[in-house]
DNA sequence: CATGGACAACTGCTATAGCAGTTGGCAATC
DNA sequence: GATTGCCAACTGCTATAGCAGTTGTCCATG
């Protein structure tokens, strides 16, 4: 075990609370509108919720902004801040635009992944492999969502990063539901992410973008979110 | 003419100038790094900023935080924000990332677009062809702008809106260049147009979303902003 | 009883001040 | 001369105070 003076230099790298009042804000009040805690047409005040948080008015101030772009409060000028309601047919909404940019993503992918971002995707293929068939959809889940991000990082947009991170918040309390509820679903998964980095290999821009929106789109169906559309 | 009572009255109304200062401030910054007047790398000081332009630090502080979610500028903590450097590479990435983001909205589109919103899109079209016909580049940006604006407006969707604007501003001092640097082109982009409200009316959000995104990516490789790709 | 208007209690928005890290250069030391 | 430590001048970030609209309630008036 290291010493304490060590453990005194080392502390500040090692947690991850290291972040800023505003960005904890953030995504405390997102966690608590996406589970159903703040209903839809909840009246948010700037200086009730910071007093709640024990902050001040400016990070919340900014963490409502954020919120506002990412379509999940209104906010009217001089008169006050609601939490919008999003019902099924919101939700369907941001699920297809996230299709439509977790593909822009994998085309980027395709364009840029070097040998060690492929490598670590492969190891996050090998655990799905294994948590597939051990049907176990908790490790599964946490492997999906680490693949995705590596994707993402590939990518090396900031925006696409920044709007994958901000549409990931929506359909998070569902995710888990809809590989529970198809386990039959699970091997699909599978076969199409692998059918993915083989798009990146092939450095095949078009193939990557609609083989990811495919994937996308049958996962957000196989969970209810999308009707069973034509195509 | 009215008198100088009610023109005071409706002062307020008619200007566009009623925005806050953080959105002013978010515009100005914005346009000027997209015209090239903020060189990339250099570096933006909350407090220099607010002096120049004559107002508080906090509202600059959230221009460059929304700046930042576009991707324009990077900020590291307690360090220092610098506006970030897009070559022709970034703008084909962004590019990319609009016409998906489009075809989304298109889709969306077909989906609600009511009997007001679809005759307001023929109102556009209707002076796209007297401006193509005439060959009057100027007038056919605008209509062309009010067209896509409507489209967004149909979507419906916050998040969209606020994306498509953010990316809006990346082309559009080179979209003015990209019609006439090609008028031939010009007939294709009406003829576009054209089949995009149809398949609103044919309430085919498949269709419309690939359709869209096809015109998009057509305008964009016309403008030389992506290269002449396979498909 | 219905109605209009003023006032008080909000709201989001902005300004000012100060905190806490980061950085770059200067001086002392090896 | 090269290196290390330190200090001042930054930086972004947060707290507090106050401005300027908005809203709802209550009272006076028709």
């Amino acid at each position: 075990m290291a010493s304490a003076a060590t453990d005194l230099i080392f502390r500040p790298t090692e947690g991850q609370d290291a972040l800023s009042l505003a960005e904890g804000a953030y995504r405390r009040l997102r966690d608590a509108i996406v589970r159903g805690e703040l209903a839809a047409g909840t009246k948010i005040s700037e200086r009730g919720l910071a007093l709640t948080l024990g902050i001040s008015a400016q990070p919340v101030r900014e963490a409502l902004r954020r919120l506002e772009a990412d379509g999940m409060v209104l906010t009217q000028p001089r008169s006050g801040t609601i939490v919008a309601e999003f019902g099924p047919d919101r939700l369907a909404e941001m699920g297809r635009i996230r299709a439509a940019l977790e593909g822009s993503a994998a085309a980027l992918a395709a364009e840029r992944a070097d040998d060690a971002a492929l490598a670590l995707m492969d190891a996050q293929l090998a655990v799905m492999r294994e948590a597939t068939a051990a049907a176990d959809t908790v490790r599964l889940a946490a492997a999906n969502e680490r693949f995705h991000a590596l994707v993402h990082a590939a990518a090396g947009n900031a925006f696409l990063l920044r709007s994958l991170t901000s549409l990931r918040a929506y359909d998070h309390f569902n995710r888990v539901r809809a590989l529970e509820s198809t386990p039959k679903e699970l091997p699909k998964a599978l076969a199409e992410h692998e059918g993915l980095v083989k798009a990146f290999r092939k450095r095949d821009p078009e193939l990557a973008e609609e083989r990811m929106r495919a994937h996308v789109l049958r996962s957000l169906r196989a969970g209810g979110v999308l009707k069973n559309g034509k195509k």
